[in-house]
DNA sequence: TCCTATTTGAGGCACGTGCATCAAATCAAG
DNA sequence: CTTGATTTGATGCACGTGCCTCAAATAGGA
């Protein structure tokens, strides 16, 4: 019924605690015939370390770096929020949360960042980043140095590390299908709102979202995306124009994970009667604006699920462990005001 | 930056480890005065105590049953499976879940089988069961004799311990909004299919649904509810007089957590155009009927979180811990065949 | 065969906490 | 002040693992 120790494989593998715990380690100098016997015992025991008492020996803690785009994002700041959260809910095994706040637009500075860190002072990071060869380069740098390296949220796609964060290919679909079925207009156009169509995540929103629209909802038409560049004059002058001109406007996507300029101006401009609004990302102001009307859908990745999935995945490949696949898996949430 | 020890807090407390080992665990023989003193040397150095080294040094482990209806529902299968799936996530903590079956219907030998728990063997329980006097007694029974016990899935109500669960009446709530936001139809009626009303949660999703039905959709009717009793014959019987009679019908609700009878009797009518139709769970079955459409959404719990949270607050009732009220809240999923 | 390099074993301390024992100190009451 | 009870301290082992040192055993090469 106890769970076998380094005692138990020692005497099962016929070695001695040393060996084993030579083995254990990946230390030098064991015959490779030694090695194999230990590793049979392990199979044979089903012997699992137990990472308290390993972390107890080495006073391990850990110390992770979630590294995050410098911006006053609500959905940033939900993010910074969960980190919080995580950290205490993480406190039992000894984690240390930091957030570095970086330069989105500069991989260059990025990947400095990245290299400055040392595996003494930081067991791992996760790297919410726009793809780029230098960040990506710099992850591989840093692993190989032993400090675990994710993606988080915006993926680093050709890499075939672990990441966190949703499909968004999927994420776009979602919000077809949604505009799609909520519209009561046999068809018409959707306005579709990005605050830039630069990054990967939303090149592949659209693309899911463009992909089921016509798939499922022939009779509906998207626009072209329109980018806000995050500036509220932009975004009320291109918005107000497609408002006024379009009269087969049935339905809007905000793209962008900020919703509240493209919202906010569309609640100056007259109700369009019947047009469906689809956002993203659970903030304040989304689920205010869901419980208000301005907002019919909310589609969301679970910050906190992600926040305590990145720690985790960390933790497990700075132990050397394994993940539970399926506790990470991030959904793609449908918020509507009765599910907030 | 180490965090303080026990070593360290009987050094700022002026008394001696032996004493602070008193007050953490508290045994008896010690002056208020003195337990004032530690407590204020914790509070002041932050103290948390390592429960890892505690844990080992008990050579604790956990032990936590989950208490099921026996059934063949496809759901409870994926509640088992997911169970399985934590015992793994959760081995590094020393955590082992046993699986126990219940007979849904007769409480008195539920009570009987909490109360023949001890907590030798047992750390706590999770009781998936209809509400009764008897359980909610043997509940607070365990409780009592340090057995940590919550409710699961089903609610006790009037309990004011923890218990794991999604909020049934918003669950209702939603199916109402995502049918009447899909319906392409003014008006028309609603049918609502369940495997008995006699449950809480069955009723609470009813008053949901119909609050939000009146409030939002004041055109769609809901009809009465149509209880199955899990039985095939019976289930087609009804369905199909619905069906054939009701001209108006624009929608259907499957309300009881085990979809497969009346969408499989569904898909042996005529289908009726536009029909929109909405389940509950997510399970092999309602996945696949929401890929080829007949389904065309459903409501969910997820079950890996509900069977990790348990397990989480078990876990902290057990260490007298607390847990992370943010990250335990189970949310209302809601599939469609764009976010499986 | 002997010598040396490699591989293994034995043992011990550390991590932070729980728990037990026994002695020492302090207290309250007579 | 004495007595006995209550409260505190000192000390040591245990949990499972990491890591270190030193000695012993074994291997391979000349």
């Amino acid at each position: 019924m106890m769970r076998p120790t380094t005692k138990d494989l020692a005497k099962a593998a016929g070695v001695s605690r040393a060996t084993v715990d030579r083995v254990l380690n990946g230390r030098e100098g064991v015959k490779q015939k030694t090695v194999d016997k230990v590793n049979a015992a392990i199979k044979e025991l089903g012997f699992v370390r137990n990472i308290q008492a390993a972390n107890l020996a080495k006073s391990k803690r850990y110390r992770f770096v979630f590294a995050l785009p410098r911006s006053g994002e609500e959905f940033l700041e939900e993010i910074v929020r969960h980190i919080r959260d995580a950290e205490e809910a993480f406190a039992l095994d000894q984690v240390r949360c930091d957030v570095e706040h970086i330069d989105e637009n500069d991989p260059h500075s990025i990947a400095a960042f990245l290299a400055s860190l040392s595996p003494d002072e930081t067991s791992g990071v996760a790297i919410m980043a726009p793809e780029s060869p230098q960040v990506r380069d710099a992850i591989f740098r840093l692993q190989e140095r032993g400090v675990a390296a994710i993606p988080f949220i915006s993926d680093q796609t050709t890499m075939d590390t672990d990441w966190v964060g949703i499909d968004n290919r999927a994420a776009g679909a979602t919000a077809a299908a949604l505009l799609g079925r909520f519209s009561k207009s046999d068809s018409g156009s959707i306005m579709v709102i990005a605050e830039s169509m630069q990054s990967r995540d939303s090149l592949e929103r659209r693309l899911g979202f463009d992909a089921e629209l016509g798939k499922s909802f022939p009779n509906l038409t998207a626009l072209p995306s329109l980018e806000t560049y995050g500036d509220e004059e932009r975004a009320e002058e291109i918005i107000t124009n497609v408002v006024s001109n379009d009269q087969d406007l049935v339905g809007i996507y905000i793209m962008s994970s900020e919703a509240k300029i493209p919202v906010t101006v569309l609640s100056t401009l007259p109700r369009i009667k019947d047009v469906v609004t689809v956002g993203h990302e659970r903030t304040p102001f989304t689920e205010a604006a869901l419980h208000d009307g301005r907002l019919d859908c909310v589609i969301a990745q679970n910050a906190g699920h992600m926040v305590r999935s990145a720690v985790r995945k960390l933790k497990a490949i700075s132990d050397k462990s394994t993940t539970h696949s399926q506790q990470e898996h991030i959904r793609i949430e449908i918020l509507l005001n009765t599910n907030l």
